[in-house]
DNA sequence: CTAAGAGATCGATGGCTGTCGATGTGTGTG
DNA sequence: CACACACATCGACAGCCATCGATCTCTTAG
């Protein structure tokens, strides 16, 4: 079995309002649009996307959040491993880069094409 | 304290990269995500916001899948509180139609202003 | 009124998930 | 080497959710 990048398993699709959504492409996307259902991922992504620099450091997300650090560490790895955040380490730091293609494809997908 | 519809919950924010969300808005904006995670549940809103008229009967969703009425239902349901589809009754059969405002609001807050 | 059909609701169940404390791993410091 | 620190992983637990069969509600036909 091909395994796609998340980008790619969204990429493929054409606008919701436009054909029925395969099961195959619904199976793909599901779980992307699944990581960002979370309130605090939501938070967490929109504070990498909107820094400055367009990353931010674990160490200072950790302190925007009253919940423990492995749970933090959680979601960053959901985030991660849907394709909406890259990951890189420098040093001891590590440091978080939110994916404009993801989130461009995942607009695309739900945007109304008659609006 | 005050309700708001879905759409008005995320008509109110901004891009995710534009500023960081906060908790009370991620908190509005993440069921409506949650419903939309479901492949059944992206194939079904497909099915209707793509028929012709844009909306669709449920004896003819039944059909779409191997899946029991009561599930459907039930998703439909989901679907529904979430504010993405519209629900009409017409003698002995119900309609749904989708909701192009509150696509188009999360495809706003989504989409990476950058690109 | 009775019967039939469309769809919603109910109750149960197995699986998933958000959260935590404890621990592991890797990196820089002395 | 020993220690401190940043972050990830592990195991456990409680709450949530997709699914189903059974049942209920409502509308139309006869």
């Amino acid at each position: 079995m091909l395994t796609l990048t998340p980008v790619e398993a969204v990429a493929c699709c054409s606008p919701l309002s436009r054909e029925p959504l395969s099961r195959e492409a619904a199976e793909r996307v599901a779980p992307m649009l699944k990581a960002l259902a979370d309130p605090v991922r939501l938070r967490l992504l929109s504070l990498v996307a909107s820094h400055e620099g367009g990353e931010a450091c674990v160490c200072d997300l950790n302190d925007a959040f009253e919940l423990s650090q492995p749970t933090i560490s959680h979601h960053l790895k959901v985030l991660h491993e849907a394709g909406l955040l890259d990951r890189e380490k420098r040093g001891v730091w590590v440091y978080y880069r939110s994916s404009g293609a993801a989130l461009s494809a995942l607009a695309t997908l739900i945007s109304d094409p008659a609006s």
